[in-house]
DNA sequence: GATTTGCTTTACGCAGTGTCAATTGACAGC
DNA sequence: GCTGTCAATTGACACTGCGTAAAGCAAATC
């Protein structure tokens, strides 16, 4: 347990990350991942296989550090399907923040890369299982409306909670981060709980862009 | 005009798209454009000074050929704030898959490409103006919410009707084109116009997903 | 003391971009 | 016909970045 941070393949991956969490970070190339690591490049060669493997272990080592699972846990614990929805667009929507110069970086080569496109993948289908959970948690007091489709519903949940999604409003648009929040609850609620009251105290507070 | 699309430059854009649109394209390299255009590499560089050049002309060219504006017009002669929106919904949503294949690949290269992402910013912004018109119209009629900002409105829709958006429904989740169209259409009315009744027949038809 | 482990240094092959120079072929205009 | 010019070709080159390979070195371990 005294994992000192002193171990090589660790001193990449915490090196790898704070280049990605750098607020212009480009693509790191293998030479500064290693010039960052105080390693010489070979040395990456050795922990890792590919610039690819380092990106996605790179995730990984940053999910375990943030422990998504304690930013999330809150919206498991709520009682009615609403209340669930709302928790849980409000933890994943915090958290988006934490893991989007790292996000950045995935998505940047998932186009080109098949592997970095598998890692991703498995990290939303994780993502994906929480707004399924919240669906159900809808389905079963009765908030989701009959005719309503339990996986569409999840689908589209997911969409509004994209890492992209997130980017368009607060990067490109620049939004801050509440009224992000604000917003996207107020979609969800709306197209999933018909809690129609919920938009219309959204998009109010003019102070929230940039 | 006798435009005879025999001319080199023309000849090498065309046989882009074509690369561009098949569905498992990859990111083009020069020699592959040159081997498609029947021209030899260098003279691709007669015409145009980098790839990231052939793309966007690539895109130019295309809505050109496309004409936009033309797609667009029914979205400008609705009277009705609301009927306005709904047409500009409809209108961009299935433009979209017109132009996916080469979005796909300027994005791809966007994060990694200044002169791509000014090119598709350009493009953007002016499908923005179309969201800024959409939400005047509603404006205009007194359809939008007081206390919402029209700014933000447009921020909003113009979200709503990202690339990105679009092609994790349709792509990612499989969606159908119709199903995509009505469900954006009903977030957009309920968001911009209050219009809850928009929403509530959205996600009903179960055979719209693949 | 010999071996193993972790890393360094140096080098190479490969793909892909972008540049350059010399050459060819066609089509002007005189 | 001769000359220029323009478009395109061929073949070479420099450079970046990835990934591989081999030899050496130094400290830890047995």
């Amino acid at each position: 347990m005294s994992s000192t941070s002193s171990d090589t393949p660790t001193r990449i991956l915490q090196a790898t990350l704070k280049l990605l969490e750098q607020p212009d970070a480009k693509l790191p190339t293998m030479s500064d991942i290693a010039r960052a690591s105080g390693v010489s490049r070979q040395a990456v060669y050795l922990h890792f296989p590919s610039r690819t493997e380092v990106l996605v272990a790179a995730t990984r080592y940053q999910d375990q550090s943030n422990d998504v699972n304690a930013a999330l846990a809150p919206s498991r614990t709520a009682r009615s399907g609403t209340e669930r929805l709302d928790a849980f667009v409000t933890a994943w929507g915090n958290y988006i923040p934490h893991i989007y110069g790292v996000a950045r970086a995935i998505l940047a080569v998932v186009d080109t890369d098949a592997e970095a496109a598998a890692a991703w993948n498995t990290r939303m289908a994780d993502m994906r299982e929480g707004c399924a959970a919240a669906v159900q948690a809808l389905v079963d007091d009765g908030s989701l409306p009959e005719r309503t489709d339990p996986e569409q519903a999840t689908d589209l949940l997911w969409t509004l909670l994209s890492v992209r999604t997130w980017e368009n409003l607060t990067q490109t648009c620049g939004w801050d981060q509440d009224c992000y929040i604000d917003t996207i609850r107020g979609l969800a609620l709306a197209a999933l709980a018909q809690d129609t009251g919920a938009l219309t105290d959204v998009l109010a507070h003019t102070e929230g862009r940039a």
